[in-house]
DNA sequence: GTTCCTGCAAATCCTTTGCAAGTTC
DNA sequence: GAACTTGCAAAGGATTTGCAGGAAC
């Protein structure tokens, strides 16, 4: 246990679970640890083939299920980047907005003090009050900058 | 034609139209009229209403295909609100980012150059080449904030 | 006349839901 | 044993596509 980098994740996932009067189960055991090994921007298929190399009679139902509760107990969160649905762990994780290659799909994650101070200034001037955001770039990254291709350009 | 402020992106679009080898239609020229007058943040059903007050034969087929052309022709922008896909007018708009009040839904839109420069830097750093963005402000709006209620957070 | 458009219906994609059988507590 | 979970198949919602008839060039 005192190995697992995951068990404080795993321990809210159980403490949710007991709050709510749910069910442990192996599937959401393995789709939990699937997903907090993974580190990356998950879509829902990747994640669903990553859990079946372990357990091929998962469904994707059942991950789609489990997803939504790994959302509500904190510890996913689902972002659509070029329109595409993906989840990131979410917890203990410093806040953080992406850059996204236009060409190879990439993903950077930044963190910038400066903007989201910024961000509170002008909410305040308008008496917004901020919930959350999200702060996409689209581009190129360094790698396909260098040996420019014939792109579409998206969302941008 | 002096007299129809959106006469300039009209332009646009026969022009589009005619470089592609594309023809011309009433239903477009409706469609297109509607989306420029509207000033807002149209869902697809939204501006299929609008639409349909002026000429009640027009399909929601043909507004999704009209869409998709005056983005091309870069007079339209998709945007993905709350899970909810919009369109918003692009050609000589200042580059903006959003508000969005999770308790009544209205969207504020908001400038800000500083955060625009940051960006930039942010992206030199890491050679990464930017080709547009997507900011999103989620939380309440000054008067949803003023009358409290509860409302679930979204997406932040 | 040829090529493009339109609207309908059908297809597709992604996600959710109903349900009977299996699990957990 | 009661309550929750699972996977399948079916349903849903949003968007796209095939096609026959109609309009633009």
């Amino acid at each position: 246990m005192k190995h697992d980098p995951h068990n404080e994740e795993k321990q809210i996932f159980a403490d949710y679970i007991a709050q709510h009067r749910l069910k442990r189960s192996e599937q959401r055991d393995v789709i939990l640890d699937t997903f907090l090994r993974s580190e990356r921007h998950l879509s829902v298929d990747d994640l669903l083939k990553l859990v079946q190399r372990r357990r091929s009679d998962i469904g994707r139902t059942t991950v789609y299920r489990t997803l939504k509760l790994l959302q509500a107990a904190g510890l996913a969160q689902e972002l659509v980047l070029q329109g595409e649905t993906r989840f990131e762990r979410e917890y203990n994780r410093a806040h953080h907005d992406h850059f996204i290659c236009n060409a190879c799909g990439d993903i950077i994650e930044f963190v910038n003090p400066e903007i989201e101070r910024m961000q509170d200034e002008i909410a305040a001037g308008i008496g917004f009050v901020i919930q959350g955001h999200r702060h996409q770039i689209y581009g190129l990254c360094r790698s396909c900058a260098a040996r420019p291709q014939r792109v579409e350009a998206r969302r941008g």
